[in-house]
DNA sequence: CAAGATTGATCTGTCAATCTTC
DNA sequence: GAAGATTGACAGATCAATCTTG
């Protein structure tokens, strides 16, 4: 993390390379550290206890929002931050378990919708109280209400401002 | 994530289900949101500039902080939040292309020190202006500094609550 | 024989085609 | 031909042995 020089020498490209200052490196640091380990104790605790990845349990989870527990593929993808390549083989696998079907959409036979079976959904019911439980212990209960509020605030901005660096806007300089 | 039931039902165990109500989902939601997207990002931005992985880069930086640009495998696994296994397939690659090097500990041969050879330091100085530019933009420049020393305090109690809880304690009940 | 580290089999993710439907 | 989705080959991660050293 440290970079091996300090001040804002010059980079490859010419410009100035602003670095990260001692309190930025700690935060940063701090907060790297911190998503590293959480994720890596839920996903833990969902192989242990349900024998599915972080991914698929959420896969599984925004299907059961929805009216029809059914969304398109690239739906699903965009709402769990999976490419559409990383996401059909891992339906492809649920599909095999029998927690979840593929099928063309009537109306427009590009679009191919994931939807959650019976079966599936009675495993997300089944997988959610320790899931819950593990968020709970590990994030939620550390927190006072007050504090939740500026970590959804803070989280909010950081995804906000990613998306927005991301899509370079409609008359970006080419 | 919204579980499929909802009010404190019986678990499995007999226990009542301690649900998320809305606020507490919708920041659980948000950080989890938040942290993937980062994390997403930065992993692009290296494997496009630098060829890294994230888990790599962050590797090779924390040996160019030893005095000696070493470090004990099992002590890096540690602060990377990598498993040995993990950690020892990705050293022989990083190995494989001269960035790194392993020796025994010469008092205990039982430790493999890794050290960043004067090749992987030059590939990481290299790789730091970009890789520190991409930090910034989609995270330290979004925040003011009093809610930079929010989001490091509110890290590393996350953190120091993960330790605790893996962590059962020298007297737990067994 | 316990701790540190590695290995190999298997599973998962990525990336660059390819296929399908409109 | 463009968008949505899949596929297959390859790279990377995991897990359960296995190996090594003190």
């Amino acid at each position: 993390m440290t970079p091996p020089a300090r001040k804002t020498p010059t980079s490859p490209s010419g410009g100035a390379v602003h670095w990260l200052d001692d309190d930025e490196q700690a935060t940063w640091r701090a907060f790297s550290n911190a998503t590293i380990k959480l994720r890596t104790a839920l996903e833990h605790q969902l192989k242990r206890d349900a024998d599915l990845s972080y991914l698929e349990y959420h896969a599984m989870a925004r299907l059961s929002e929805e009216p029809r527990h059914t969304l398109r593929m690239s739906e699903l993808a965009e709402l769990t931050d999976a490419s559409l390549s990383r996401l059909s083989h891992l339906v492809k696998r649920l599909e095999g378990r029998g927690f979840l079907r593929r099928e063309p959409d009537p109306t427009d036979g590009r679009f191919i919708n994931a939807l959650l079976t019976p079966r599936g959904f009675r495993k997300l019911a089944a997988s959610a109280p320790a899931h819950v439980a593990e968020v709970r212990l590990l994030l939620i209960d550390e927190l006072r209400p007050s504090e939740l509020r500026v970590l959804r605030d803070l989280s909010e901005r950081i995804t906000a401002r990613i998306e927005r660096s991301e899509v370079p806007g409609p008359d970006s300089p080419t």
